[in-house]
RNA sequence: GCUCGAGUGGCGGAAUUGGUAGACGCGCUGGAUUCAAAAUCCAGUUCCUCUGGAGUGUGGGUUCGAUUCCCACCUCGAGUACCA
């Protein structure tokens, strides 16, 4: 009986799904275990044999539990929402439902044919609305929860409006946007819903807000930090600039400090953790502020700061500006007329730029905005508001006159202006005001020798002097020119500009310059700092290029050629009551004076930013929220899901709404508690409903929680199921996932632990990167047209094409890395005297030209061509193929044995290089048994390595010889003769080592070690059911078809999925001699076999007798002998 | 640049607390079997100036003894990108 995997193979997977042998049960006495794989997106391309690796591995683990008697977890699904199904949608119009559908059965397919022991009972798929109903659930109770740094948890919010309602917000310990308002109880109370609910939004865990974005045109959607790469998309490669956009966001720093203090709590691989560190990016130091100082009159000529209020865009409304002060309204002149100079007793500018709006006057002293208008539409209203509101919140005052009142009643209008003046308080220069910075380093504050802030930074159109404005604005111009990518790439150019200002240093009261420089990033801390070039390079190189004082606060420490910022064995000098402070205490002390002066304290800040969660996509989960006048409302859990609605297409709408716009049935009805059609909205019961969807991330964040229970329709997971299976005990997957799905997810799993909903602060104990497998490109070299040949005409130049068309050469690998370095062999010396002649026949005198670099061209092949698992290229069959009609006419030189060897080189698995090897056809020609464990043969789990489909005969071949073990022509062979010393020996060393590299995720190293086992076992013609018995339970995590097929062989009728592992006994193994290494200075040189129990002057007696001993020492006089019992024995001498 | 990981035969890799470097497999060579091939089995396979010697990226160090520990450097891979 020959080993048929095809038919046992396929026998055992019918077996298994048909009696659901690895469906786990939420009501068991066993002790659980829960084994995760990642979860896959079911992309069209279908599975190569990289893929499974991690699958194989857990499964290995799962199967391995079982035996060791745990209930164990090992679910599979789908993280079905996603960019692939909706790109083909907007190309083809075929629903992204069906592809992911198609897609997910060829998965499930492949899947089913390697044998893995997964409970599909509990398959989820992020797409269904009985999924995302949960997906929704979170989200909804995101938005009804605030962060209290006081508890250090997420809490209702009705908790916080409790807390508004008696004391206001002062005493509020939150995670909040940075620009709140202070409120007292009365205030709160007095607010009508709308502000409240405005004010809310400020706290809650997700929430709406304006946010400068990840804008991706070419895929017309937003992007999260981790879906950006070298500034272009991760998907797709398109390119990405910033813009601002109402989006919802989740308040992920609100756990940044948890996210960071529980790494330590959990088994994950250090590179991983490292990452997420670095992500969250927390850095301890102080927040200073720095006084602007009032321009002195050297400096400013007396010149008032304040006059520059552009914003980000003022150098681009500038031209604009100038333009409408030439070309005035008749209105406008007239009032201009009047206000000029100090006409009415304070100066107007006219035309002017403030914010991003440029307005018609404006006394900047009184900040009194006058604002003349045409005729006023409705919509012209709307968007005058929204200015006014604008310019409100930046502390102007606007009244608006029409053209008919300035040119019908002037006195009256500027009655009107005059009173609004005496109105209005004097308002104080912009320079009490200070700069905030963030450091990491306050110890070094005296050698602070002007600061920085970024471009963008908004006080650097209020304080830049006149004198300096044009440089300061071709500066900023200059940058805001570059793209993000630029700035990024070239760090080495240092530029800047001086604003002309100055800040006061808080200790020494001396003044500082403020510059302005784009090494400062507006994003991260205040966008500003303070420069200390002898303590940081960055500054230093910025004071060198400009020529700025470099004062050295470092005791003993030469700061000529560069900055020195290293913290440790640091003394400060030069620094007032810092001197001869170490680094630590000197940055207590600085905090400590900087508290007392009220001008700073100590502050952490992360990088983690909050992250936003609205996408610009159909192929998503849509929010459970509607719209009232603006704000939005969460709809009532009970009603979910709400379901993705139908669309013509998948594009954005005309008007730039994301395709969900296109929605004809997509408006939410209160009454009747259901999404109807949008001709109902009637903005009293009717509402709009959100038009974007969640981001990829949504359903992927609680995934491992709902396989749990996943077919619960009344909750996310019933209590019992949570319960039991509290968290994921191995969770494998890709190193790809550190910084978006882990972290993301950590922070949903925090969030539902502080609500109550799950009982483990941290989703996942162990977590392990499998590593990527290569691929094995298979290249032939191509023979070039490198030639020179004289053409004078037309005709000429069509036998010139003519002759290269005519014949193509591929030469061998040697032939081509000979010729490359210039050394042709006779088969390229034949070609090239062939190709002459050629020309030659038509009239052309060619000559070769060695210039031409590509005369020899390596061409990538598809490695479905090579012969079975040789490198011979099966030529016939690869000119058939259309991809490669290139080579349909060319000559292949072969070798003496007249085949063609293609060359082998390792590169990353993927179509475009010819090189995936698909687990089916490994599986047919091998079976799924040898394929499982080849994967694990290849190496350590962890790292990547390549693929060579040549190494499968080992573990097959392996495979027959486990099989001719139990079965000969007759059949089963094993029987009860009772097992050898020698047979318990192997068996038992077997068992020990294969249960330490389980446990220890080594799962190569068992592979070699069954191999052992049944190379040994064979040569001891063992036929004992004691020892093989065991022996198929060994192996059978790894290779379960075989097992179960002699398992059910030995006699067994149930599956060997449970079957108890083999229990290791030592004494089996207990020697009674053993062969010594004999070293002379650590180099082996002979082996001695001596008794165990031979003390160390018995060993040593022996082996300065041996004759080899005497002759490795020809003569000397050993100086030492080391004996290590059981071990060694070094002659040193 | 910074952080992390890795460098061992022709190839994938093994060596558990510092104790026989190259297990196991691929490939290759020779042999057996066969009309022949496949399959199977047996033997060999780190290198060299080969009764000996050298050798785990390079150079140094600690040790009786180093692939393993320490220092410096080189190469490759991954992550990150002016984070104050």
């Amino acid at each position: 009986m020959n080993y048929d995997f095809t038919e046992i193979e396929a026998k055992w997977q019918e077996y298994w799904a048909k009696n659901q042998t690895f469906k786990a049960e939420n009501n068991s006495d066993k002790e659980k275990f829960y084994v995760l794989d990642m979860f896959p997106y079911p992309s069209g391309a279908g599975l190569h044999v990289g893929h499974p690796l991690g699958y194989i591995a857990s499964d290995i683990y799962a199967r391995y539990k079982r035996h060791k008697g745990f209930n164990v977890l090992h679910p599979m699904g789908y993280d079905s929402f996603g960019l692939p199904a909706e790109q083909y949608a907007i190309q083809t119009g075929q629903h992204p439902a069906i592809t992911t559908e198609t897609n997910i059965a060829r998965y499930r397919d492949q899947l089913d044919k390697i044998g893995f022991s997964f409970d599909w009972s509990r398959e989820v798929r992020t797409s269904t609305p009985q999924y995302y109903k949960w997906t929704q659930w979170i989200f909804i109770q995101l938005f009804n929860s605030w962060y209290n740094n006081d508890t250090n948890k997420a809490e209702d919010i009705a908790t916080l409006t409790a807390l508004f309602e008696k004391e206001g917000n002062a005493t509020v310990n939150a995670v909040c946007d940075e620009d709140i308002i202070v409120f007292t109880a009365e205030e709160w109370n007095a607010f009508d819903t709308k502000k409240q609910q405005e004010l809310l939004l400020q706290y809650r865990l997700t929430y709406l807000a304006d946010t400068e974005v990840n804008w991706c045109p070419g895929l017309g959607t937003v992007l999260a930090n981790d879906e950006i790469v070298n500034g272009v998309s991760e998907r797709g490669g398109h390119p990405v600039i910033r813009k601002k956009m109402t989006q919802w966001s989740m308040r992920i720093s609100a756990y940044a400090q948890r996210l960071l203090d529980d790494l330590t709590t959990v088994d994950w691989p250090q590179p991983l953790k490292d990452s997420q560190t670095n992500w969250i990016g927390r850095s301890q130091g102080a927040s200073v502020t720095f006084q602007i100082l009032p321009p002195t009159p050297s400096k400013g000529e007396g010149a008032t700061p304040g006059y520059m209020t552009g914003g980000n865009n003022a150098h681009l409304l500038l031209e604009r500006a100038k333009e409408m002060r030439n070309n005035p309204t008749e209105a406008e002149a007239i009032l201009w007329e009047r206000l000029k100079g100090k006409n009415i007793g304070d100066k107007f500018r006219r035309q002017h730029l403030i914010a991003d709006f440029i307005v018609d006057f404006v006394c900047l002293s009184k900040k009194l905005i006058v604002e003349v208008d045409g005729a006023i539409h409705e919509e012209q209203k709307e968007a005058d508001q929204s200015r006014t509101d604008v310019l409100n919140a930046r502390g102007f005052k606007v009244v608006r006159f029409t053209n008919e009142q300035v040119i019908g009643d002037l006195d009256a209008v500027l009655n009107n202006i005059i009173t609004e003046l005496s109105n209005s308080k004097e308002v104080p220069p912009s320079g009490v005001r200070g700069i905030d910075v963030f450091t990491t380093r306050p110890d070094t504050i005296f050698g602070v020798s002007f600061m920085t802030l970024a471009p963008e930074h908004e006080l650097v159109a209020k304080i830049t002097t006149p004198e300096q404005k044009a440089e300061v604005e071709a500066y900023i111009e200059a940058t805001a020119k570059r793209s993000e990518r630029e700035r990024m790439a070239d760090v080495k150019t240092i530029s800047g500009a001086f604003t002309g200002a100055y800040a006061e240093h808080p200790f020494t009261k001396e003044p500082v310059p403020i510059w302005i420089g784009d090494y400062v990033l507006a994003g991260y801390g205040t966008g500003a700092v303070m420069a200390v070039p002898c303590g940081d390079q960055r500054d230093y190189d910025f004071a060198k290029k400009f020529n700025i004082a470099i004062p050295n606060v470092f005791e003993g420490v030469d700061i000529s050629e560069e900055a020195h910022a290293d913290k440790d064995k640091t003394v400060i000098a030069n620094s007032d009551f810092l001197n001869g402070l170490p680094y630590k205490k000197a940055m207590k002390l600085a905090i400590y004076e900087l508290e007392k002066i009220g001008q700073g304290k100590g502050k952490i800040n992360y990088r983690l930013r909050d992250a936003v969660f609205s996408r610009q996509r159909y192929w998503g989960e849509p929010f459970p929220v509607y719209y009232v006048d603006g704000m939005p409302q969460m709809i009532d859990a009970k009603h979910l899901p709400i379901a993705l609605p139908e669309v013509e297409k998948y594009l954005p709408t005309e008007t730039g709404e994301p395709p969900l716009g296109n929605a004809t049935v997509w408006a939410w009805d209160t009454v009747s508690n259901q999404v109807v059609d949008n001709s109902k909205i009637n903005n009293t019961t009717v509402w709009p409903l959100e038009l974007n969807t969640m981001p990829g991330w949504a359903g992927s964040s609680f995934y491992f929680n709902r396989y749990m229970d996943p077919n619960n329709t009344e909750a996310i997971f019933s209590e019992e199921a949570i319960n039991y299976w509290q968290d994921v005990d191995l969770y494998i997957g890709g190193s790809e996932h550190a910084t978006g799905h882990l972290l993301y997810a950590r922070f949903w799993q925090k969030f539902l632990f502080d609500k109550g909903v799950v009982p483990k602060n941290e989703f996942a104990k162990k977590l392990i990167n499998q590593g990527m497998i290569t691929g094995t490109s298979a290249f032939v070299y191509g023979f070039g047209p490198g030639f020179s040949v004289n053409v004078s005409n037309k005709e000429d130049l069509q036998k010139y094409s003519e002759v290269l068309e005519m014949k193509k050469y591929v030469i061998s690998k040697e032939s081509y890395e000979n010729a490359v370095k210039g050394d042709y062999d006779i088969v390229v010396k034949n070609i090239i005297t062939n190709r002459i002649k050629d020309f030659a026949s038509v009239g052309l005198v060619a000559e070769l030209d060695s210039s031409f670099d590509g005369t020899f061209l390596p061409v990538r092949v598809d490695v479905k061509y090579l012969i079975g698992t040789t490198d011979v290229l099966d030529i016939e069959r690869l000119k058939e193929d259309p991809l490669f009609s290139f080579l349909k006419k060319a000559e292949f030189k072969l070798n003496s044995d007249d085949e063609y060897i293609v060359g082998r080189e390792v590169e990353k698995m993927s179509k475009s290089k010819y090189n995936v090897v698909s687990p089916d056809s490994i599986c047919v020609g091998y079976g799924a048994d040898s394929l499982r464990l080849y994967e694990m043969f290849l190496g350590p789990l962890e790292q990547s390595k390549p693929w060579n489909t040549a190494g499968i005969t080992g573990t097959h071949g392996f495979l027959k010889k486990l099989w001719r073990l139990y079965v000969d022509d007759n059949g089963i062979k094993v029987t009860d003769t009772e097992a050898s010393k020698d047979n318990l020996k192997t068996l038992h060393k077997t068992i020990k080592k294969v249960e330490e590299d389980i446990e220890n995720f080594s799962f190569n190293t068992s592979v070699s070690t069954f191999m052992i086992a049944v190379n040994e076992l064979s040569a001891q013609k063992c036929t004992s059911r004691e020892v093989l018995e065991a022996l198929v339970i060994l192996v059978s995590p790894y290779a379960p078809h075989i097992a179960e097929e002699l398992w059910s062989k030995l006699g067994h009728t149930n599956s060997i999925s449970t079957a108890p592992f083999p229990k290791f006994e030592a004494s089996h193994l207990v020697e009674s001699s053993k062969e010594y290494p004999v070293s002379f200075n650590g180099k082996m040189r002979f082996k001695l076999e001596l008794p165990m129990d031979f003390t160390k002057d018995q060993i040593e007696e022996v082996v300065m007798a041996h004759e080899k001993t005497i002759q490795q020492l020809a003569g000397r006089t050993p100086k030492k002998v080391i004996i290590v019992p059981g071990k060694i024995i070094n002659i040193v001498g």
